[in-house]
RNA sequence: GCGCCCGUAGCUCAAUGGAUAGAGCAACGGCCUUCUAAGCCGUUGGUUGCAGGUUCGAUUCCUGUCGGGCGCGCCA
């Protein structure tokens, strides 16, 4: 609709120009107004132009309006406030929207195929841990992100990058060891930096059923000084060398088991990943050597202090960057450049990451190696998605994997269910700092806003099962007369109809779900309205088949609008 | 200290450079013999942290300042 009025709009301002009586933008700017008397779209195109034409604003708006032609679109345009074009849209106009809403069904709202393919990488948490509800963020926002870009024509792929070549990793696996000796009644020192939730105890008692015995060393690595970290590379190098062949099986059985129950928990929460992106594959594939290589080729490399740098300074990063450490062995970084150079050979048109925002120091020497590399930056949008401040019982809760006291995503999910959770992540736009009242968000109360929009969903589709008890019976939709919608919740439904593929687009373009989320409590609060209102059933039988015909329009985006947060839109509650 | 994000009603949050800044929750008052009351209708609630600037017009853009979060590893 806004599409149709806005190219009116042009043609006429097209139409004043070529005759010399107007001199203004070329593109057209139409808002929805806030206000009900402002009509349903407005222009401040003589406004904007005014000054320019030297006249005044209202005049200049003034001509305009008598230069729109009649269109069985509009109803009437004002002139108002200060020079503004308020454009009313006729009744049967609105209409038309029903019709087509229930002609494409499932697909209405999905805009054309753009042709352009997409790489959304998402969560990518290191398997040391399960996912914590910060987690949690990341993954509505992204899944909904990308359900969001295929619906507005986007191809998208989903990805995991899988941190499984770090030190961290290691840790994890002399964490899984020192329970794992426990459990064989041969107690160590749990390493001081270690992970410690019950799931390393669950993952050494597999250990200890599939390796026996056959894991057991004396806890005797050298140590020395107070440093905890330099203790723990000491124990693990101590462990390496202990175990041999074997440690790859430790490292394996706590990798194995972190990746399967991240996995299960996402899909669980209804995201699935169309690849897992090993980091360890890039160290065996060659692909950093030769990431480096391009650098060091652009000139971007050099030595200092035994180690390899990047020149990150020359990109606008603070100070340059260590990719490959005084012991030989190439930081994460060196990895994290690999991985994009391959994302970039991949083809995609456009690359998106989604962090957590304390990585945001991070993005100038990855744009800055995507530069040096000969890739363009542009063509990679990093995202950030804040922290979410948890409460319990009114007190901030602490979040640590080490110390394994967190809330797990899964227990969330478990307490309040997939539905509420997603729709409460997505409600707050990525980038706001994000208050998570766990008490409230466990409690399955009415002020979660999701069942407010699935309970219009629901009533509607009760209302169809009420018409058939009562044996009432609904013609093809096709067949009701439509223009006898004339009250005004119906009207406001109507508009409210109307403005969906609108808000998909702009919610895709701007990466904000929530803007669709905002926009289903609209909808469901216009329904609500409509049925306190409004008698569907009893109404006499014109009127009932129109306003059911209405009906499913409604339930059809609800359930569109739903299905792209991936919250269920269910038939009662 | 430097950099990034944020600051809007009692609380949690919206607001495409536009007109009188909006919802939900909380508080208060109404609405179930009729399609689900997880609902509806109404009332109360604001110096958009503060001070400047740009603009016909600023919650939105710029500068400064105060407050909160995060980052500034040869960790990932």
């Amino acid at each position: 609709m806004k599409r149709k009025i806005a190219s009116l709009l042009k043609d006429t301002l097209d139409g004043l120009s070529t005759k010399g009586e107007f001199r203004g933008p070329t593109e057209v700017d139409l808002t929805r107004p806030r206000q009900d008397g402002h009509g349903d779209f407005a222009s401040n195109v003589a406004l904007a132009a005014a000054k320019a034409m030297g006249v005044a604003p209202r005049a200049l708006a003034e001509r305009i309006r008598a230069a729109i032609p009649p269109s069985r679109l509009i109803e009437r345009v004002e002139v108002a406030g200060p020079g503004f074009l308020n454009f009313f849209v006729s009744a049967g106009a609105w209409r038309d929207i029903v019709p087509e809403i229930l002609g494409q069904g499932d697909t209405f709202g999905y805009l054309p195929a753009n042709g352009k393919r997409v790489l959304l990488e998402f969560v990518s948490a290191n398997p040391n841990g399960p996912l914590h509800v910060g987690h949690g963020r990341g993954a509505a926002y992204g899944d909904s992100l990308a359900r969001l870009m295929t619906s507005a024509g986007y191809t998208v792929e989903r990805e995991y990058y899988v941190n499984d070549a770090g030190r961290q990793m290691d840790i994890l696996a002399l964490s899984v060891w020192a329970r794992y000796m426990e459990a064989c009644g041969q107690p160590v020192a749990f390493p001081a930096n270690g992970y410690r939730g019950d799931y390393v105890h669950d993952i050494a008692r597999h250990l200890k059923e599939a390796a026996g015995d056959s894991l057991i060393r004396p806890d005797d690595a050298p140590v020395t000084g107070d440093d905890i970290e330099a203790i723990t590379d000491a124990r693990i190098a101590h462990l390496k060398a202990a175990l041999g062949p074997l440690y790859g099986t430790l490292h394996g059985t706590g990798l194995k088991a972190m990746l399967a129950d991240i996995r299960e928990d996402l899909e669980e929460f209804g995201v699935r990943y169309d690849r897992w992106y090993s980091e360890r594959s890039l160290v065996e594939s060659g692909a950093i050597k030769r990431a480096l290589a391009l650098l060091a080729a652009h000139g971007d490399l050099y030595e200092k202090d035994g180690a390899h740098w990047f020149r990150a300074t020359r990109y606008g990063d603070e100070k340059d960057r260590v990719v490959v450490r005084e012991n030989a062995v190439p930081t994460y970084f060196a990895s994290d450049i690999a991985y994009h150079l391959e994302k970039y050979e991949r083809g995609y048109d456009h690359l998106i990451n989604i962090w957590g925002a304390d990585h945001h120091g991070y993005i100038p020497r990855v744009k800055g190696a995507v530069t040096a590399m000969g890739r363009d930056p542009a063509r990679l949008e990093i995202l950030l998605v804040q922290f979410a401040i948890l409460y319990r019982g009114g007190q901030r809760a602490q979040m640590s994997t080490r110390s394994g006291d967190f809330v797990t995503l899964r227990e969330l999910r478990k307490e309040v269910g997939n539905d509420a959770a997603r729709f409460f992540y997505v409600l707050r736009k990525s980038e706001q700092h994000m208050d998570f009242d766990l008490d409230l968000a466990k409690s399955r109360s009415n002020e979660n806003p999701v069942f407010y929009v699935q309970y219009a969903h629901a009533r509607i589709v009760s209302v169809f099962r009420q018409m058939r008890e009562r044996g009432q019976t609904m013609a093809e939709p096709g067949a009701s007369d439509l223009g006898l919608l004339t009250a005004g919740e119906e009207l406001a439904l109507l508009r409210a109809l109307n403005q969906y593929t609108q808000v998909i687009e702009e919610a895709a373009e701007t990466r904000e779900p929530h803007q669709l989320a905002y926009y289903l409590r609209e909808l469901a609060s216009l329904l609500h309205a409509y049925y306190n209102a409004q008698a569907f059933l009893s109404a006499e039988d014109p009127l009932r088949q129109a306003r059911l015909t209405l009906l499913l329009a409604v339930r059809q985006v609800l359930a569109n609008g739903l299905m792209v947060l991936g919250v269920s839109a269910p038939e009662a509650m």
